[in-house]
DNA sequence: ATCATTTCCTTAACATGTTAATTGTTGCTA
DNA sequence: TAGCAACAATTAACATGTTAAGGAAATGAT
């Protein structure tokens, strides 16, 4: 018998995609206030946890591609977000580092965001909600790095 | 105690992200064949599959923004794959449907998108899989429509 | 019938996603 | 050391995501 791709309405890259706009609706909202794009969020982010960092690097945790990370560096850094400097041993190289202003942006929206993320814990129960990152995890073919 | 943000490493938005650009990985290598994008993919497989539609159905089926909708149709038009025709009783409304040619990029890919989900079911596990594609309904605020 | 409202769709403007081509550097090696 | 492969980053070109504004047609209230 033939396999038959899904129904629309059971398909998992758009179940991936619905599921990611219902996520974001709420986290793009808070941003709204700050100015800034989910991406540049993201950005910030990473940048906050792990410290000044190479483009690669950067590229990876924040899950963007370099040409869309070049052009995002380049309004972050016009925003004055984030600062860029070249390495000195290899210049082709270079390093990006959050400025005050942008630690503030993350500072003072963490609570906000928590308090987003709590309620989709909530909606789905804890142990679901750690269930679906396992599964989720288990999709991404860079997740075992 | 303050609820701190997740770890990068730990993010919904983050692990959606991910999981979708694994999944999508194979299929837009798939589609690069066909010249399609994988959004015109959808719209194809959701005419294909309900037939002729209003815009505004094709648009919540298909997990599309309206301005998107419509650079898509137009360029689809343009290549032959759907035709447009205005509804002659109330004038704002619109139909889209497929042609035969855009079917026919549907009848020979099917068979190779199904075996493509077929490996993510089979790297899941049918379980785990009917698990995962229930927890994103739960994140989709339009899921009980 | 008239006008404000609503609905459907399109445009506009800007940011990002995606692939391919290009530039500038470094490293290797013949 | 000249030449080429490999690498980091950028640019280009096109498509889509997202929000806001605009235009045309239908609807409802007066």
């Amino acid at each position: 018998m033939t396999k038959l791709i899904p129904s629309t309405r059971r398909s998992l890259p758009i179940a991936l995609i619905r599921a990611r706009e219902g996520v974001m609706s709420p986290i793009r909202e808070m941003l709204s206030e700050t100015g800034i794009t989910e991406q540049q969020w993201r950005v910030l982010r990473v940048l906050s946890e792990y410290g000044r960092m190479d483009t690669k690097s950067l590229a990876d945790r924040s899950s963007l591609l370099f040409p869309s990370l070049t052009r995002i560096i380049a309004t972050m850094r016009k925003k004055g977000l984030v600062t860029q400097m070249r390495d000195d041993i290899d210049r082709r190289r270079q390093f990006i580092e959050i400025t005050p202003d942008g630690k503030r942006i993350i500072d003072e929206r963490t609570p906000h965001a928590a308090q987003i993320v709590a309620g989709f814990k909530e909606t789905l129960g804890e142990q679901n909600y750690e269930t679906l990152l396992d599964l989720l995890a288990m999709l991404d073919p860079g997740a075992h790095r």
